[in-house]
DNA sequence: TCCCTATATTTGTAGTACATAATAGCAAAG
DNA sequence: CTTTGCTATTATGTACTACAAATATAGGGA
């Protein structure tokens, strides 16, 4: 057969994608929330009334609706209806981030995304790190000390989370929680335990008195184990 | 009132979460894919062989069914029934990443890792960029004298596009695409044209000839305008 | 072997009916 | 006057039936 011509035409044409009324209806709610510019906490029209004014089933407007309660983006009560919610956007995303349905070049992809990450944290860092939170960072580093391998992996977490809190940025120390996951499924398939030349107290050390570029070439070698794996 | 009280409760004891039985669907859905461990293409049941295996009605499971469709881990055929996609990970960002709805804070928090992103791209480039690359980097960068405004803007996001597509990581290269609404949308917020005292071009020759850690700092000099703003 | 057609099957949509829960209003009690 | 308890109302949640639409499969004919 010729399967293969088949799939690679199919991947240069894409799939003509026969709209549900569903996909429509939901296309057509989030229009509806971006022109009336709703806040948080404003109602939608009840169902029944979508449903007619959109001249389909309540059926279908149920299942958009469905998708957006999903997403966070609405939060629906009995008798009050649906209202907004504030969207979580990265809501969504812990949906699909499972790694056991995620293929392996994607999950490496991801992995390194989450690598580039970390080595981008510096300039974050030192501009809003406080001696507190470097005191905490090091009270984690020197619990490591003579601890077995599965205490290590979660002092690991617990490491780089602070550092990601450090930033002050919550989307972003929400975004590594999510990619928490992967991290530790991608970390399970190499034997070798975790470590680079510039172990976690050393990093404490730099940002304490070293310089941002310091952190920056300290954070690469920390982490390099891992660039060279992938 | 006792506003104040209500809210000060409500925080402590988190809101009760009345699940839908298409909350329940779906998960249990998610979880039979996973055991099963099926592969893009492996069929799924049919709805209502689902619907009576679980005791619950086929309106239900066709809510939940649409959810997984909607995030692209599935697709559904008339007669065929539904298959197991390749589950793509960043169609579901898509759906929420859209500017308008999301508030401001979570707006800055998200320009912001995308410059985190940008900062830690070195490692990445100079372990895979090939000459080629940086020849087509410089032609765009070399595109930008005597442009108007608007073709700057173009511009500019086909450079930092280029960066990433030269790491061989196609998710990122993805996710930047998905940042880019976002970007724009920030961009538009201050009267200033973007320019650090680094720019294109000099990135451009750092890469030729310059080291990682050049880069790393040469790109930090072009970001840091942005990084100011914030 | 190839093409065409009929058939069966599964999703997609519509519509009805009822259960469930939350709201608002009013009555009663303190 | 405030709180509590009851009741009626109303929108969502669930179930069920019926049918339209599409398409894989089988079977028949050239």
């Amino acid at each position: 057969m010729n399967e293969e011509l088949i799939n690679d035409l199919s991947k240069n044409l894409g799939r003509v994608k026969a709209n549900t009324m569903a996909d429509d209806v939901e296309m057509k709610l989030r229009q509806y929330l971006k022109k009336m510019s709703l806040k948080p906490g404003d109602p939608l029209p009840k169902e029944t009334d979508l449903a007619e004014a959109l001249g389909v089933s309540r059926n279908v407007v149920r299942e958009a609706l469905s998708r957006l309660r999903m997403l966070g983006m609405i939060e629906t009560r009995k008798r009050k209806g649906a209202v907004l919610a504030s969207p979580d956007i990265l809501l969504a995303f812990e949906r699909v981030l499972d790694p056991l349905l995620i293929d392996d070049l994607t999950l490496r992809d991801i992995f390194e995304l989450r690598l580039v990450l970390e080595m981008g944290l510096a300039d974050l860092l030192y501009a809003r790190m406080k001696d507190e939170d470097i005191d905490e960072l090091e009270k984690i580093a020197n619990n490591e000390i003579n601890k077995d391998k599965s205490f290590l992996v979660k002092n690991e977490i617990a490491f780089h989370g602070k550092l990601y809190e450090m930033t002050g940025n919550g989307t972003l120390k929400r975004f590594q929680i999510m990619l928490l996951p992967i991290f530790a499924y991608v970390i399970t398939r190499v034997d070798k335990p975790y470590s680079g030349k510039v172990d976690h107290r050393r990093l404490v050390d730099i940002l304490r008195n070293g310089t941002k570029e310091d952190f920056k070439i300290g954070m690469y070698e920390h982490l390099k184990p891992h660039f060279d794996r992938l």
